[in-house]
DNA sequence: CTTCAGCATTTGTTCGGACATAGTTTAAGC
DNA sequence: GCTTAAACTATGTCCGAACAAATGCTGAAG
């Protein structure tokens, strides 16, 4: 019991382990405590600080919750998330190399049919203020894509901005309006060119396109911006990259 | 300096929320260092391990690199991930309704050409065991997609199992061949449908159509396997969900 | 001038101790 | 028997100290 001769590493990587191998071996059941801390300074012989360092890993990797007077309850035998998706900036996630830029066509604000309201999760009359634009590259001369940015009307203002069309539209919401972002959603599926575009984006109407919806929904107002942009075939690929949680080997 | 008289927590978080300030503001620019932990215990009036606390968590938030002999250097002034995206299983991941199964049509070990090669990002020539198969749901008779499997010809034996159909086949080769997933990348773009799968795909040639591409990367052999999927529109969503990172308040 | 050994610096690991704080249990008092 | 206060338990915070390990610098040897 205790320590792990072919194990060289730190004492308190060491007794994390060993802990993690027993929760995942049933020792320690979902609902169980762990054996206190003092009575795990005993089993391994070593200091409480130790044992606490081992413990802090454990709980990191979401297998334990920790109460004072209560002691450790084991809530789940292995770690939880098998992948995971990090995103720096808005930048990244937009999937925008950076030197493209949004070109303002037009700006109304227009109350939901039907259709949009679907498209956009919200009630049919919703009003929305409709900001829609072309994103360009420096490099090639065809539009990327058709972008039509649908926000609450109290947050039209942003338009007004400088740094409107290089700064993404829910970060500028986020400073003006002192919103802060609770989830953003992603949906990408298949469509088609509608006709009134192809002029446009320089593409044929019916031919292949991909649909990017992005919905933001902030704390104070709920859902307040929502993001759809359509591009043409051969212009544009959403890319993302996943790991499986490291768990915190030290860097 | 040091003690705020407004903050009534721990110490440790007083100091972290100090030293983050700081570095906000610039007092710290990326690049240079932090004072030593010994300065950070004068200036302060705490103790080492209270110092380290405030760093630990300084450092968690990803605003630090820490090196023995060096230092602790400044690498951003503000904590760089604002959305994270956790996937708990591959089901989740591969984003296909639980009650969706795959229907091998035919398997065969070939050579990428040079188109395919781009596509899987390979070297032409290449060798592969491809599993072509159709994705469907119980719903709906319609099927969802075409899904073309490329794996190492070392691993096919992964088609004779009997989950073969329900069970994602990357899980499969890390339990058979215990390789483990290093990371994992995907990509989405539009696309049409060629002529070859109009009819096993019940709609017709040359209409639009979204391409998902998964790449499987593992430590022992590399990229092992590639999943190239093409779904006609209207069949199928991807669609995710991403939060901005909590930062760890204590739970 | 280059190379390498040795020293100073800085963070990493581990010990031992003390008190604070939050939950739980027990016991006293009504 | 119920309520409330005290005692107990377990984790949280904080201190002081020592040595280990990695890095960078300096000076001596070739």
């Amino acid at each position: 019991m205790g320590r792990n001769p072919a194990f060289s590493g730190p004492r308190y990587q060491d007794i994390a382990a060993s802990l993690l191998r027993d929760i995942a071996r049933g020792r320690y059941p979902v609902g169980r405590l762990l054996p206190t801390e003092v009575e795990l300074c005993e089993r391994f012989a070593a200091s409480r600080h130790t044992v606490r360092d081992a413990l802090r890993i454990v709980t990191e990797k979401g297998l334990l919750v920790r109460r004072r007077g209560t002691g450790s309850v084991v809530i789940a035998t292995a770690p939880p998330n098998v992948f995971t998706h990090s995103v720096g900036s808005e930048e990244e996630w937009m999937r925008y190399p950076t030197g493209t830029f949004r070109e303002t066509v037009n700006t109304a604000e227009i109350a939901a049919d039907r259709k949009l309201a679907a498209l956009l999760k919200c009630e049919p009359g919703k009003r929305w203020f409709r900001i829609c634009s072309v994103r360009r590259s420096s490099r090639i001369p065809e539009p990327l894509g058709w972008t039509e940015i649908y926000v609450l009307p109290a947050y039209a203002g942003v338009v007004k901005r400088s740094d409107h069309g290089t700064t993404p539209v829910h970060r500028q919401v986020e400073k003006m309006f002192g919103e802060s972002i609770d989830r953003a959603q992603l949906e990408i599926f298949a469509s088609h060119i509608p006709a009134k575009l192809a002029r446009p984006l320089r593409v044929a109407a019916g031919t292949p396109a991909l649909t990017v919806v992005r919905r933001y929904t902030g704390l104070k107002s709920g859902m307040f911006e929502v993001t759809v942009t359509i591009h043409p075939e051969n212009r544009y690929t959403y890319s993302m990259e996943l790991r499986p949680q490291l768990h915190a080997k030290q860097l």
